[in-house]
DNA sequence: TTCGAATCCCTACATTTGTAGTTGCCAAAT
DNA sequence: ATTTGGCAACTACAAATGTAGGGATTCGAA
């Protein structure tokens, strides 16, 4: 697997929004995001090209010739990065401390916690 | 609560090296993350520097005369925050969808699974 | 056909982070 | 008293990040 491009918090932003529905134009992007981040065009514009830089979108273009943006990298494989990379700095690389501060520190609903505790009996046997 | 310093990747190194022993001075803080880190005792004054600016350490002073660091933050808040803010950005702030991700992507043993859920368990009712 | 809005491409600039080097000073060993 | 070895205080400097601004081009509307 090619190593995951490291992504910023801002520009994490942005990949959420194209993870979320894509491909999008810089201007669409812009006012998908205005609500939560308050960017200027140029802004999303240059968390876009350095984006690209990094692999980790690519471009197309829509019917009327603009340039569009949709994600290269999966979802799915930048959260196990992070979430690796994550435990790693705070946890020393291991699970249980991890799961056991979270455990701790969220308030659960009884239902969480059952499903929670499924999760945990299938991670065993599979 | 005093808002937690945002304490960066290499300055978490020496304040583990710090919760985990101090006071200590910027030498034998040089000696101790040697294994680890291979930093210039520079770069470690740097960093001790940076944190202090941060408020994230203390100085002291040891028999000698020379000036030692000490942790002016607990570990625990800074992991609770730290660990806050990895949820917001990548699980958009829910426990839930975090704790399922790391259930499903760790290799737990069946003891660590029991656990695990008795952890989640006691986080219920209390 | 001209003007303005949308797009693109560059450039900019302050901060933070990683990683030191340089210099000055002081106390202990020759 | 001189040298030397630490320690402290500054300075350095490139890469990454956050956050744009300005100029060129183009396409549609007036």
């Amino acid at each position: 697997m090619p190593s995951l491009p490291d992504i910023s918090e801002s520009e994490w932003s942005l990949m959420e929004a194209l993870w979320e529905s894509s491909p999008q134009t810089a201007s669409e992007l812009t006012k998908t995001l205005r609500p939560t981040m308050n960017w200027a065009e140029n802004t999303v514009r240059t968390l876009l090209t350095r984006l690209i830089d990094k692999g980790a979108i690519k471009t197309g273009e829509n019917s009327s010739g603009t340039r569009t943006y949709l994600p290269a990298v999966k979802r799915e494989a930048c959260v196990r990065a992070e979430g690796e990379s994550f435990m790693q700095r705070i946890f020393g690389g291991a699970a249980k401390p991890l799961l056991v501060h979270f455990a701790q520190n969220s308030k659960l609903t009884a239902e969480e916690v059952r499903e929670l505790k499924k999760i945990l009996d299938q991670s065993l046997n599979s």
